[in-house]
DNA sequence: AAAATTTCCGTGAACGTGCACGGAATCCGA
DNA sequence: TCGGATTCCGTGCACGTTCACGGAAATTTT
């Protein structure tokens, strides 16, 4: 109830009997002050319990800092124009704390282009990156120029079992693989599954993809041994050479009523399930893609496993904010998020 | 690329011959100044486009706004102890705003202390209130009385239906009905449902349970006319006569396979269903109380319709707050909030 | 021991806004 | 036209930092 003032920088001048410059100068440990001082000035502000003003200090600040992105392009209607969909509002809070935010993308299926966009990013001198990782090489000698240069980092999507990242945000990708099969089978016993995957997955090494497989394969093997598990890869380029591989599969395989994909890209699978309707036939895929979303809506997808990516981008943003402003480390290094599930009944609201 | 610095209260001040103590009060429309200057200055405004630098605001702002937070009792194990779970750190980021939250509870089951909390709210002299409204006519008035004040309120959990409110933040609850149906169906018709409501809730009459049996009851009517709906009632300070309720009805409807209940209480079934398993039962509930994961962890109860109650008081502050500070009205007034599906396998990351 | 360094630290001007104080201009009635 | 009331507005300090500048003290050099 009392009026309380919170501790300032002066007031741990006075007590300490040194001057606020001073005081600055160790809070922020740059310029020469003596041993002893510093300590008076420590001990003066564990005693008060000093904490800055964020208000008076950003407004004070000269220097900018900027925290880069590194993410693949955010293709229209892909899962990263997703991520990056609230990018512009982050951008706008942090403006009033001096920090911009600097976006480079490149080709997820190109590790050269990844490269690239490496050096690009690191001469915008950075004080922070985030980085969604494609490339396993690519990201270990990007990590290790990071790391040199005291360049903290995140990664979000999926992450590689380094030590050294400031923080990690996405989905439990293993786990997301093992629901997935859970709702496919509804819990039961069944007989055959389908796996439709896409080429180009496979020229990377550090993607969600290979985790969520994994996740699913051990469900089955543990609770549908029986099952057989059918797989066939198909081309994003080549909607005719898709539609043709699905017909020819389930002309040989008519008794597969189970269908489920581990990227964003069930929707591919729409011209075949549009032209053969069937009530019983259950597909799961992953991500609220607008594309995918209409296929839930529209029954042709019966439930999609969704996460908010845009959140992952914008909470990493903001754990690198905060370690740049007042320089905190995170309260959790890993922060796995919650799988949404889908269905025609509870996406409207997503 | 330019430096580009940002137009400040002062740059207006020269542009139009003020100073900048005339700007500042046409800004904030306090004290006198002529019709002559005010356009003039909206005029330099709406030109250079100026913003108010919200860290220098901020610090030179003398009063400390309140807001007032009025719900239940955040008793061990409730609702409202999730909802709040994360006051806290709300309140700890709108303290550099200089806005304090105070909280007031009332006992959700009685009308007249629901009055006490209000008045004792109305005492605090808030800037603007959140209120999660249980009572319908005791809340009208509080309403009324707000209006006349000119405090700007907000709903959270669930609303009135009428106008005047700044926002509500909260599940879509007929929906949420809806898809409850459709997930305890599996989309099937099934021939009998049980319904296990609380006893007290029905001396509320602006409870979330009212619009979700509706939605249920809507979505059963539609796709499964055919089936019979039981409910019983049972009294949660009373463990022994619930069970011993739910062990009669069972005695006498054996097939009834199907059991939901519209609050989040659903962890009062777990003494009948634990020591009555079946493989085959289906029980849903709503809201992940540690009570309910833990029984949904277990396969007591197959799956519970989340929410995250502290997002939703946590945003429908942060909105008042950005009322009072920046002035501005939220986008959009009613957000509705994503319900969650949890099964054994996503509750983890939650 | 004075001069030249080096180390340490105090001073004061920003940063952009809020607000109290009181001065100047205008108006009004007698 | 004059005094007083009213309306309008300018001035300057305060908010709590950051940071450059340069002075004082301590240390080393000659």
């Amino acid at each position: 109830m009392a009026p309380e003032r919170k501790t300032t920088i002066m007031d741990i001048a006075r007590l300490t009997g040194l001057s606020k410059g001073t005081v600055d100068r160790v809070l922020h440990n740059r310029g020469e002050v003596s041993k002893k001082s510093r300590e008076k000035v420590m001990e003066a502000v564990r005693e008060l319990g000093y904490e800055p003003d964020l208000n008076a200090s950003i407004l004070a600040r000269r220097e900018v800092h900027t925290i880069a992105l590194l993410v693949p392009s955010d293709e229209k209607g892909s899962f990263w124009e997703l991520a990056l969909s609230t990018l512009d509002k982050v951008r706008e809070n942090l403006l009033p704390m001096r920090i911009r935010i600097r976006h480079f993308s490149y080709d997820q299926y190109s590790e050269e282009s990844f490269r690239d966009a490496c050096l690009g990013m690191l001469e915008s001198r950075p004080s922070a990156v985030v980085i969604a990782p494609m490339f396993r090489a690519g990201t270990l000698t990007l990590v290790g120029v990071l790391q040199q240069r005291g360049i903290p980092y995140a990664f979000i999507d999926s992450k590689l079992e380094i030590d050294g990242y400031t923080a990690y945000y996405g989905m439990p990708l293993y786990k997301s693989g093992y629901l997935c099969a859970d709702l496919l089978t509804g819990g039961k016993e069944i007989s055959d599954v389908l796996i439709v995957r896409v080429h180009r997955d496979k020229e990377r090494q550090s993607d969600p993809t290979v985790n969520r497989r994994a996740g699913f394969m051990d469900y089955m093997l543990q609770n549908c041994p029986a099952c057989t598990i059918h797989s066939r890869f198909i081309d994003p380029a080549d909607p005719d050479a898709s539609l043709a591989t699905l017909e020819a599969f389930f002309g040989e395989h008519p008794q597969v009523r189970h269908i489920v994909m581990f990227n964003s890209r069930v929707h591919l699978l729409l011209p075949y399930l549009r032209s053969h309707p069937d009530r019983e036939r259950r597909v799961i895929g992953f991500d609220n893609l607008e594309a995918n979303l209409q296929a839930l809506r529209h029954g042709y997808i019966t439930m999609l496993i969704g996460q908010h990516p845009d959140e992952q981008v914008g909470l990493a943003i903001q754990a690198m904010a905060d370690l740049i402003v007042f320089g905190r480390q995170p309260v959790r290094r890993d922060n796995f998020m919650h799988m949404d599930i889908l269905t025609k009944y509870n996406i409207e609201d997503y």
